[in-house]
DNA sequence: GTCTATAGTGGGATAGAC
DNA sequence: GTCTATCCCACTATAGAC
């Protein structure tokens, strides 16, 4: 994103712009708040961890300029609300913080192309999305033989 | 990373890396795939997730402009050879693609300044390591009363 | 609050001599 | 393989008129 190119999509020129801020790192801010802030809005309209990463992931494919900005440049008042449900779906700050690097970094690998198939991504998330969701506050997993013993697996 | 500072670092002038490199792309290029190889080998000097999750974030901190190349231009080569010892310790391809997915977010968040503390940033990754240790392939996690009966929680 | 014009910087890349 | 010299571009930011 530079001055001259989010001008001429406002249909200004690009001088115009420091007049309302004071240099590009004050508009980054107040648009990275602005992102956490809808991307939030985004995730309290549905329940769920899988929910969460498809929603998180859809829009950050589709704002993968905000997607940077928002992890580089936060307020924090703004991330934390966006972090709010999750938390709330995960119950532990650290956990969330957790999923929060790995929704970003999924992102971040999707849009370098690191993934050779849009199969290949899905079933990655779908892996991580287990992993935090049956992430137990044990130091060591249950042995599998517990799980067998339920009939499952 | 510019050519002219790499240049200066390397002790002669920029254009000489021209008769090296045909563009910067081809450098970086290059330079991805000598470090996730350097990466792999420092991986495979230990075992266990734990171990791996610390080896991976000393070198992404000590190597901040490596870690972001690695991410972005990829030889598929010397990924399959990082990749190797994570695979090996997570036994599935796409819990590992996500686990790594983890690292990296982890590492850019930490780098972006996003954590308030050291001990915030070992706690998360130390959730997310416990998140991917007791992943399993259970599609539904076993209700808690399933961990209680067992005298765990 | 917008414009035109411009200063100043940094960086990728090439030409051609040695 | 290295150098000097240079081109060209994109970008941030400011000055000053309207």
């Amino acid at each position: 994103m530079t001055m001259r190119r989010l001008a001429e999509r406002l249909g200004i020129q690009a001088p115009s712009l420091y007049k309302h801020f004071r240099d590009k790192g004050e508009l980054e801010e107040a648009l990275a708040a602005r992102a956490l802030d809808e991307l939030g809005r985004e995730l309290e309209r549905a329940a769920g961890l899988e929910m969460h990463g498809r929603i998180y992931r859809a829009w950050a494919l589709a704002h993968p300029h905000l997607h940077r900005l928002m992890a580089e440049r936060g307020g924090e008042d703004a991330e934390a609300r966006a972090a709010g449900p999750i938390l709330a779906a995960l119950g532990d700050a650290d956990r969330a913080r957790a999923a929060w690097a790995f929704a970003h970094g999924m992102v971040e690998l999707e849009l370098a192309g690191r993934f050779r198939s849009a199969g290949e991504v899905e079933a990655a998330w779908a892996a991580g999305i287990r992993a935090f969701r049956s992430a137990s506050t044990l130091p060591v997993p249950p042995a599998p033989a517990v799980y067998r013993s339920f009939g499952v697996d």
